[in-house]
RNA sequence: AGGCGCGUAGCUCAGCUGGUUAGAGUGCUUGCUUGACAUGCAAGAGGUCGGCGGUUCGAGUCCGCCCGUGCCUACCA
């Protein structure tokens, strides 16, 4: 072993020796356990949230490999439609390029260069990090099998009358010209105006003013809107009102969506634009008049002065036309909010257009079922109420993209405009008996990504193929994933697994917190606060920190901040904590909470805690004479041995306990302690002492010698899947035997391993209390570490005369104390200091050493504690209904509570006066 | 508007079905070049658990209201 604990070299060695080993792919014995992962951008970066993820569902996964099972993290990579299109057509901008200069198939020859490109970012990242997925298995949303896939599930759906085609309203982002699904529109408030407009009743000189947030899409208007019981405007409808600068004559209508109290009362109704004017405009019979084409300009079917103007173009001009005719009543400033598309940002138009559609009522049934009768689970079980409110007012899914990049849709036309669904073309044609003669086109749009993504449990693990892994790892055992994407993903992955598999895609559903900043912000990239995973592990200087993140910014005007923010919260940049720390960190932040912050002071606390254990090892290794087991007749071994065996029992049973509810927080924090508090600060400590003790029998410093090697690779192994790379690398260091195998293929520790010896036990956590007294005064009083002193007990039970007899050497070892003395009825005591440990009294002559006024104020701090503690437990047992209602034990350990404040009360008084 | 979550030590967070003196990491103070580790060791200071009320023998923990804060869903022009 190195001196000094190297993570980079340790860890980048390691991982290729894993993926060399062909460890990482099932082992084909034992109970198969299977997590998928959620496929991340096939051309994105790894963000500290997939680290986060990444690093869950390798412990879960090391852990169960570790028990046995025939495991299968199954990776991949999602093609990211709108995002990946987006990406490459930026870049063909800046070459001066377009995608409709390349045409349709020189694009996507485009886009799959890009992915070869960049694809291997994300994978070369959860290298890093340790991830044990099996990389031989590796799939891409647009693989082959998951094509067809695709394909087959698009025609069932189709047969089945489940996927129509309808010309309908949609969420139209007319930057990407696409249409998107209600679930990819961001709504954001922002400040806005109301407009309040007058419009001429027909044959009246009088007009009703009605208001309105977008007032270009009044050339689209075909009637006027006010409730059917308002008494102001009853007697108008069934009356006309021409409407301005189109000089159309459009009904009064009377409908209950009215609000009486918003504004004046009378509403505009533009059923191509608006979501709620649609639905109306069927109601009543209105003309749809679309007047924005696909880029938000005005269409021909408005007047030709507005034609071809820019949507907000069109809004000023109307405005100032308006008010130029004096129709303009008011406008008012409002908070409205805006939809934006996910993606670009963009303001997104509802717009009339051909769209594919799912229906979704007939599916999400069955997935509300599963849940409801606890087929399914989510941990933490509450999300199971945000799964379900959606599933139950579930809409229909706009599955059609506009796009270039994806699957397409296995749709053909013929001149005529009819629809043949198929495989391909081929299978059309003598499927529908079509001969040469008639002319079929393909569809031109894509699927929605999440199409393809709801059936990556089935269709990574080779559906529609009837696979090995399909067969054996469908279903899934658990799913690792955030709650923003229940809707987007995990809901349609347990609505197509139960209508394609006939079984929910996994048993459980893991929902984990996402990663904030310091401040708990979102990480994104506008707001110049991301953070590489790697960049953790590695280090990173604050100027190239400073460039990364001021890079290909979309709002130029926000890098001045981001500069200033970063050097305030990073001045010296990051330093490199190594994978396993980040882990440590991430294991431990896994708590039920939404929120994740990051906090590098953490990190490098686990970065010590990994230094810690290297040097722990490292000192084994010293005082065993390089990891050699001896051969030893002594079965049991000193107290100090059976103490920490019996705290590691318990440790690993809780480890165990925690893993099994996804407390990762619980299990790590309990990993720490026991490793650094019990064996570290303590066993390792005690064991030096033992070991060094020249009047003990070499014979039975065996024992411990062994039992340190032996904890240690417990220790190792227990720790192993929360932080792989630094157990494998001492572990393998062990012997030789070890040097040729792997960490991850051993077999996880067990409480049963450990014979445990109560009263061993009890003797260690006696000689723990004793030296931490005497350490205590010390410290209080000021005495040097290194001068000796002695001590005096008093009033010491035979049990206590007999620990100090056999674990004296300790205490006078790490207390510094040169000689232990016991008080006989007849010597007189010098002014000392104090401890209590139970009856007995430990005293340490302070003659020489410290200022007995000290002592006298050490123990007066000391007693109005006691007292304060003395007097609420007094309260508590003074009270009858307490005695009375409260359970026996409870009131019997306050009693005994009670018995023991009350000999320290009068003993430390006692000493009081003494002095 | 509805739903969900959060508010505990300077900071980042635990605290399970209510029961000793509310814990950890980090930071802070004091003392230590201890033969594994100063990325360390030992000791210590620091909290009226957001507020008010209720249930209970007993509330950080359960209930109600309020304040602050965050997220999600929704058709107010």
């Amino acid at each position: 072993m190195e001196k000094t604990y190297n993570p980079k070299e340790i860890e980048t060695r390691i991982y290729a020796s894993w993926e060399d080993s062909g460890y990482f792919s099932p082992s084909k014995s034992g109970a198969p356990f299977c997590i998928v992962i959620p496929p991340p951008n096939v051309t994105g970066t790894l963000h500290m949230g997939h680290a986060f993820q990444d690093t869950i569902m390798d412990i879960i996964i090391r852990y169960e490999r570790m028990k046995g099972k025939n495991t299968l993290w199954q990776v991949g990579t999602d093609h990211a439609g709108i995002a990946t299109q987006m990406v490459v057509e930026r870049q063909l901008e800046k070459n001066g390029t377009s995608r409709q200069q390349l045409g349709r198939e020189t694009f996507e020859q485009e886009v799959w260069k890009w992915k070869e490109e960049s694809g291997s970012t994300i994978t070369k990242q959860m290298k890093r990090l340790g991830a044990s997925t099996d990389w031989t298995k590796e799939k891409f949303t647009m693989d082959e099998n998951l094509v067809r896939g695709v394909t087959k599930v698009f025609i069932q759906l189709y047969e089945e009358g489940l996927i129509y085609r309808g010309k309908r309203l949609v969420n139209w982002d007319p930057v990407l010209q696409t249409a998107l699904s209600d679930l990819e529109v961001a709504t954001s408030e922002e400040k806005g105006s109301l407009w309040h407009m007058r419009y001429p009743l027909d044959g009246q000189e009088d007009y009703i003013v009605v208001a309105t947030t977008r007032p270009e899409t009044m050339l689209g208007d075909t009637a006027v809107a006010v409730h059917p019981d308002d008494k102001r405007y009853k007697h108008l409808v069934g009356k006309h009102i021409i409407l301005p600068l189109t000089k159309r004559k459009i009904p009064i209508i009377a409908d209950e969506y009215v609000d009486q109290a918003f504004g004046t009362g009378c509403v505009k109704i533009t059923p191509a634009h608006d979501f709620n004017d649609f639905e109306i405009g069927k109601k009543h019979g209105l003309e749809v008049i679309s007047v924005l084409d696909q880029a938000a300009k005005i269409s021909q079917s408005a007047p030709s002065e507005y034609g071809g103007l820019d949507r907000f173009e069109a809004r000023r001009k109307i405005v100032k036309d308006l008010e130029e005719l004096g129709l303009m009543h008011e406008i008012e400033d409002y908070l409205l909010t805006i939809p934006r598309g996910d993606r670009s940002g963009a303001i997104l138009e509802p717009l009339i257009t051909n769209q594919w559609f799912l229906k979704m009522e007939p599916l999400a049934k069955p997935a509300i079922e599963v849940v409801k009768n606890g087929e399914l689970k989510f941990v933490p079980e509450n999300w199971s109420k945000t799964y379900f409110e959606w599933l139950e007012n579930i809409q229909d899914w706009c599955i059609s993209r506009q796009l270039w990049w994806g699957h397409r849709i296995p749709a053909w036309y013929d001149n005529e405009g009819n629809v043949f669904v198929g495989e391909n073309e081929p299978e059309i044609r003598k499927k529908h008996n079509l001969d040469g003669s008639i002319v079929l086109t393909q569809d031109q749009d894509v699927l929605d990504t999440w199409f393809s993504s709801a059936l990556w449990p089935f269709s990574s693990l080779g559906w529609p193929d009837d696979t090995y892994d399909l067969k054996t790892f469908y279903p899934t055992n658990v799913l690792v994933t955030g709650f923003d994407i229940i809707f987007f993903w995990v809901a349609r992955m347990v609505m197509m697994g139960l209508k394609f598999m006939d079984e929910i895609p996994f048993n459980e559903i893991y929902i984990h917190g996402l990663i904030k900043d310091k401040n708990g912000q979102k990480m994104s990239k506008s707001k110049g606060n991301i953070l590489d995973p790697i960049d953790l592990i590695d280090g990173i200087s604050l100027d190239d920190l400073l460039e990364k993140r001021v890079q290909g910014l979309m709002q130029p005007e926000m890098e001045q901040r981001i500069i200033n923010d970063t050097k305030k919260e990073f001045p010296n940049g990051i330093p490199d904590f190594g994978t396993d720390a980040l882990r440590f960190n991430f294991a431990i932040q896994a708590s039920t909470g939404r929120d994740i912050r990051l906090d590098l002071n953490r990190v490098e606390g686990y970065r010590n805690f990994c230094n810690k254990i290297w040097n722990a090892s490292r000192f084994i290794k010293m005082n065993t004479n390089d990891f050699e087991l001896l051969n030893i007749k002594d079965s049991q071994g000193h107290a100090i041995d059976q103490w920490i065996q019996s705290r590691y029992a318990k440790t690993i049973d809780e480890v165990e306990k925690q893993f099994g509810q996804y407390r990762f927080d619980l299990a790590a924090t309990a990993m720490y302690e026991f490793v650094w508090n019990d064996f570290c600060d303590w066993y390792i400590e005690l064991a030096k002492t033992h070991i060094n003790d020249p009047g003990i029998a070499d014979s039975k410093k065996d024992y411990t010698k062994n039992n340190l090697i032996n904890m240690l690779d417990a220790i190792l192994r227990m720790l192993h899947p929360t932080i792989p790379f630094i157990t494998e690398e001492i572990w393998q260091s062990l012997n030789e035997e070890n040097a040729k195998r792997s960490i991850m293929k051993s077999v996880f520790p067990s409480s049963d391993d450990w014979k445990t010896d109560d009263e061993s036990a009890e003797n260690t956590e006696w000689l723990k209390n004793f030296i931490s007294s005497v350490r205590q005064i010390r410290s209080e009083m000021n005495i040097p570490p290194k001068q000796s002193i002695s001590i005096i007990v008093e009033d010491a039970s035979s049990l206590d005369c007999e620990r100090l007899e056999s674990l004296g050497s300790f205490i006078r070892n790490l207390g510094s104390v040169e000689a232990i003395m016991h008080k006989e009825s007849s010597d007189v005591l010098p002014k000392s200091a104090i401890a209590l440990l139970g009856e007995m009294k430990v005293f340490i002559p302070l003659e020489g050493l410290v200022d007995i006024e000290e002592e006298k104020g050490r123990l007066e701090k000391k007693l109005s504690k006691l007292n304060k503690e003395l007097e609420s437990v007094q309260n508590r047992l003074s009270n009858d209904a307490f005695i009375e209602k409260a359970p026996s034990d409870v009131v019997d350990d306050l009693k005994a509570k009670l018995k023991g404040l009350i000999s320290d009360q009068s003993r430390i008084e006692e000493q009081i006066k003494l002095l």
